[in-house]
DNA sequence: GTGGATGCAAACTCTTTGCACCTTG
DNA sequence: CAAGGTGCAAAGAGTTTGCATCCAC
């Protein structure tokens, strides 16, 4: 499964100039600009065999529909990099942060033991911080 | 909508008497033991107008899916008291903490406004910290 | 008795799968 | 030319809704 396919390409350059954590239908939209055929199905498909490939990293957030995201879109070339997630609350959209608190082994009572931790932060980004689009 | 069933009863017990944050499934197989004829759909009716009324409240945590806990589980008589959970990577079974941070507004960029925040973090429970529990 | 609640089944949304056809190497 | 990929449509999982019946007040 890594055939060079005009599908293929078209998912990953969509993922790569959204530069952010991008939904299936988001990525359908980019990259239908490249390939208007392109159907849903070889959305979830091709998302299947990059994020094995490790291209592409699968974004959760509490109770949002999964997203993905390039593994190098950051400085660090390492896959999987640790970091953490901005949910604009106003157009929805996804920004990777690079700053992380760091252990969070405080917050826990005793006899737990932390191995990883996730957070996410909702607001505004700057495009929505001013002009009240709701 | 507030009526005091049967069914409403069995729903409010079985999620007390969970103890922890449970999924729909799970109130239903606990709630079947008063009224063996309860129905999902009623399951997720009672759970929303339960969140309503501010004595549930759902729990999101990333590529879960949606579960729910009482509101007076805690210490804090006051609903939906800031808290953050635990989840055990052994057992999956989340529960509440009770510290914060506090302010995430250092972890963004310039331009970025935090309105509110999640953190979810993952290890071992001190009941499955010893014993292999696969 | 009446209006809200329940149970069942169908509708919905998101994701996955089966299958015939097409394309890459 | 063969193996793998694609598009379409149908199947699944989880949640919501329409509707006739039931029951708490």
């Amino acid at each position: 499964m890594e055939r060079n396919t005009r599908q293929r390409q078209a998912v990953l350059d969509a993922v790569e100039r959204g530069g952010r954590a991008l939904t299936p239908p988001e990525i359908l939209a980019l990259a239908r600009e490249a390939v208007p055929s392109l159907n849903l199905s070889t959305i979830y498909r091709q998302i299947g065999t990059l994020q094995e490939e490790a291209r592409l990293v699968k974004v959760l957030l509490p109770g949002q529909t999964p997203r993905y995201e390039p593994v190098c879109g950051q400085v660090h070339g390492d896959a999987g990099h640790h970091h953490h997630h901005f949910h604009c609350n106003v157009c929805d959209r996804v920004f990777s942060l690079h700053a992380c608190p760091g252990s969070m082994q405080d917050l826990v009572p005793k006899g737990f033991v932390v191995e990883s931790h996730e957070i996410t932060l909702h607001g505004r980004c700057p495009e929505c911080r001013r002009g009240a689009r709701a």
